[in-house]
DNA sequence: ACCTGAACACCGTTCAAGT
DNA sequence: ACCTGAACACCGTTCAAGT
């Protein structure tokens, strides 16, 4: 394991454990046994690790939800499964979603990428959906894109509390799905099923 | 005007300008006149004042975005021009945006009473275009969550720029807006209506 | 009651210097 | 080629002291 590598890592747990402020070159250093100025070596800024974390989540997201289930499943269950899985990541690791999907003012090449292929995979598991009649017809990548938008919404309001229900109930991010996808199918489909846990 | 809402100017100002990291107590401070430790006599800290910008904020928007038309519009239309309004305020004011809608650790009073009533507003825009039928039935707070979680990516997406068509054409937020409707609605009606411009 | 100036404990980043 | 230690220019926040 390369410093490079041990730098990352060390930055995503302090991430996780206290987010973005959390992460300083100073403690990043201090994990990795290497002095404060060290990762300069290896990254321009914090912003540039920071991104870096970014893209590797990104790209491990989509290799765990774009994953073909077992045994194979019907389309429409695929995207149902796989929007489920995105909101239980976003659940589970909310520091990574904020900052995955956070405001990048200068964007990084491999976060770029990374999020193009995440864009790729939606919009395939849309098409399907829409071939087996589980989604209305229309552009894929407009269909896809409001998905997304829901999603992206969903997490970012539960996790906000600003998902709330009568008398500040707050929400269930996964029941929304169920009102989503039966609404834009028309009443053609309703899907339920809960996804297998994310590691 | 007190020093107190010279202080709230001041903040909003530097945050249009360069985001919650530009808002520093001393030039705050400095804008409105008065020492670096002067808006300790008026809010906790930064993120307190920060947290009464974001619910001054989100109050205007509601009155904005709330206000009934002139002349009176059915009340789908109604819906639909909120929600144009709203993508129109987040993308002219992207810093107020993702401040007022942003991660609140510990919450202010104000702001999480200005984000009930805002919730309230939608609830009632929702229940009305589902009583006039542009809205398939189901439980209002449920459905408008649905809307908000919709609306809320939207705006995010666009802004961080992960809102991709094919070849990386950046998509129109008010275009899914459009999607978004007909699918809900089970192509009952189709709007199209563009938003007066909210200053 | 409200404001000030100095001070404290942090930051990211730069740079000459070491191996 | 990679790393270090000191230094610089910032931060938010505290606090004794002023009016």
């Amino acid at each position: 394991m390369t410093l490079r590598d041990e730098l990352i890592a060390s930055a995503t747990r302090l991430l996780d454990d206290g987010g973005p402020e959390k992460v300083t070159l100073r403690e990043v250093g201090r994990l990795a046994g290497v002095s404060r100025t060290a990762p300069y070596r290896h990254f321009t800024s914090k912003s540039d690790l920071l991104a870096t974390v970014a893209a590797r989540e990104l790209d491990r997201l989509v290799d765990g939800i774009a994953a073909p289930a077992e045994p194979p499943a019907a389309l429409e269950v695929s995207l149902s499964a796989a929007m489920l899985r995105f909101l239980t990541w976003a659940r589970n690791r909310p520091e990574r979603f904020r900052l995955v999907f956070g405001h990048w003012a200068q964007e990084n090449d491999a976060l770029r990428e990374a999020a193009a292929r995440a864009n790729r995979a939606l919009v395939d598991l849309v098409a399907g959906s829409q071939g087996s009649g589980a989604l209305p017809p229309g552009d894929p990548w407009n269909v896809a894109a409001v998905v997304r938008a829901f999603l992206h919404g969903a997490a970012a309001l539960e996790q906000n509390g600003h998902l709330l229900g009568p008398d500040r109930v707050r929400l269930d991010a996964e029941e929304l799905v169920g009102t989503f996808l039966s609404r834009a199918s028309g009443g053609r489909t309703s899907v339920s099923a809960r996804p297998a846990p994310t590691r």
